[in-house]
RNA sequence: GGAGCGUUGUCCGAGCGGUUGAAGGAGCUGGUUUUGAAAACCAGUGUGGGGCAACCCACCGGGGGUUCGAAUCCCUCACGCUCCGCCA
């Protein structure tokens, strides 16, 4: 959430993050609720100062044993004028936190501007695409062939978008989801997390999914409840409400969850094979540090993400998003894209965003700096570490041979029993 | 699901309906003492909001109510602990 001191101090730098943002939002409204707020506090704290000094009065003229039955009368109806302004600012508080919650963050100072992905600029390159001498298959039929995937059997057990893997295919899968774990525990310095996949309002609504992002989650309606769309929402979460110590910045915290999304308005895209399904697994990084920090461990983030895709030998780009691309609480933002030579693209694999104090501030996490000894808003991080299917399609993909075997980067090995190549 | 108890500041923990922003600890900060450290002693130390300011207001799990006045009484919801039932 932004400040929303904004609304008076400098509603123009709003206004720019809405257009910056491509979103639409009424700030001059909100600027004028803001005055309106304003101005009922003033009377609503008069008259409850008033009330304060009075009453006390009347607690020292009962016990003088004083007739105290006029200022009484009088006190119960500056009491009932309190309670209508009281209600009356809560109408206009609750209109105001709606509009301040649709408004986005705004991209940090030298973010390229435009309205889509198109304006998105390339920034980096690792590797490059492999040479075949034969043409290579897409995913979809390789994992037929090798039995690694049943496609019949995920449409039959929860509908179209969900995936049931398969022998080596299954066990792949858990393969990638281990090494990237034991990467970021052992080499990058993070704790491990393995939090619940379902979460409340609260944290929804903390780490920015909530209002904007309702239609795109799975919602348990009887006991008001979401399912992840990524291990960010509990991650981030567990400091919700808390003033952290000074000392105990950076947190560097992963976690590997599956994640949910009901692609709500991507009906039509990336239907083939499992570029786009409505559950996947994916490891989560996700730091909380000090504001001045924020930018340099954004780098580090991404750098800890493209290791991993440079250990399993595959070619990348790094987009660094324009501000019509990046989410809605983010300040700045890396796209990891991997190629797919079998499905002839590059695929998002990994998002790294620097949230500065925009989480912190929804979600109430605050530390005690020592040297100004005042409670901030940290700032929060948060990138992938990878994501699966994306990584396993391109591990398959670039991978291949002619006779529609895989071979197994030498970083999995160990987490397939020794395995060289599939279907050898 | 049923019954009982509980939820107070960074943490632990008191708190009769009226001068309690909240006793007492711990922690932290500064000072005295010490060759230095520890200990001891003294002082300070919550968050948010309104106002140029003096200052004022709100906050004792969330929401509502009673009252001139609520951390304290009532209702309700959430969470936690204990016991019972049910299930694994």
């Amino acid at each position: 959430m932004i400040d929303i001191r904004l609304f008076r101090e400098n509603p123009a730098f709003l206004k720019e993050a809405c257009r910056l943002k491509r979103v639409n939002v009424d700030v001059d409204a909100a600027v004028k609720l803001d005055e309106q707020r304003r101005d009922i506090i003033q009377e609503e704290e008069n008259l409850q100062a008033e009330r304060n000094r009075v009453s006390k009065e009347i607690g020292a003229k009962k016990k003088a044993g004083e007739d105290a039955a006029e200022v009484m009368e009088q006190m119960r109806k500056v009491g009932d004028r309190v309670k209508e302004l009281s209600q009356q600012r809560g109408e206009i508080e609750q209109r105001l936190h709606d509009i301040a919650l649709s408004i986005p963050n705004h991209p940090g100072p030298g973010e390229p501007e435009g309205a889509g992905e198109e304006q998105n600029v390339e920034v980096a390159q690792w590797g490059k695409k492999p040479a075949f001498d034969f043409e290579p298959k897409p995913h979809w039929e390789l994992c037929e062939k090798l039995g690694m995937v049943d496609w019949k059997g995920g449409p039959k057990l929860a509908g179209s978008g969900f995936v049931l893997y398969k022998g080596t295919g299954a066990r792949l899968e858990r393969a990638l989801i281990n090494y990237f774990l034991d990467t970021h525990i052992t080499e990058n310095g993070y704790t491990e997390f393995f939090p619940p996949y379902l979460s409340n309002r609260d944290c929804m609504t903390g780490t920015g999914q909530l209002p904007k992002m309702a239609e795109d989650m799975y919602h348990c309606e009887k006991d008001d409840l979401f399912l992840i769309p990524t291990a960010e929402v509990p991650v981030t979460n567990i400091h919700r409400d808390e003033i952290l110590d000074d000392s105990q910045l950076p947190l560097y915290y992963t976690a590997y969850t599956a994640c949910f999304r009901r692609e709500a308005g991507a009906a039509g895209k990336d239907t083939r094979g499992m570029i786009r399904v409505h559950q996947f697994n994916k490891v989560e990084m996700v730091k909380i540090v000090k504001p001045e920090t924020s930018y340099a461990e954004l780098e580090s983030l991404r750098g800890n993400a493209e290791k991993l895709l440079q250990n399993l030998g595959l070619h990348y780009r790094v987009l660094q998003l324009c501000s019509g691309d990046i989410s809605f609480a983010a300040a700045k933002c890396y796209d990891l894209e991997v190629w797919a030579p079998g499905c002839d693209k590059y695929l998002e694999v990994s998002s790294c965003s620097n949230f500065v104090d925009f989480q912190a501030r929804r979600a109430n996490i605050r530390y005690k700096d020592k040297e100004t000894k005042k409670t901030v808003f940290a700032h929060t991080l948060n990138g992938s570490g990878l994501a699966l299917p994306r990584a396993m399609i391109a591990v398959i993909e670039n991978n291949q041979q002619p006779d529609g075997t895989i071979r197994i980067p030498k970083v999995l090995q160990r987490y397939m029993g020794g395995m060289e190549v599939i279907g050898a």
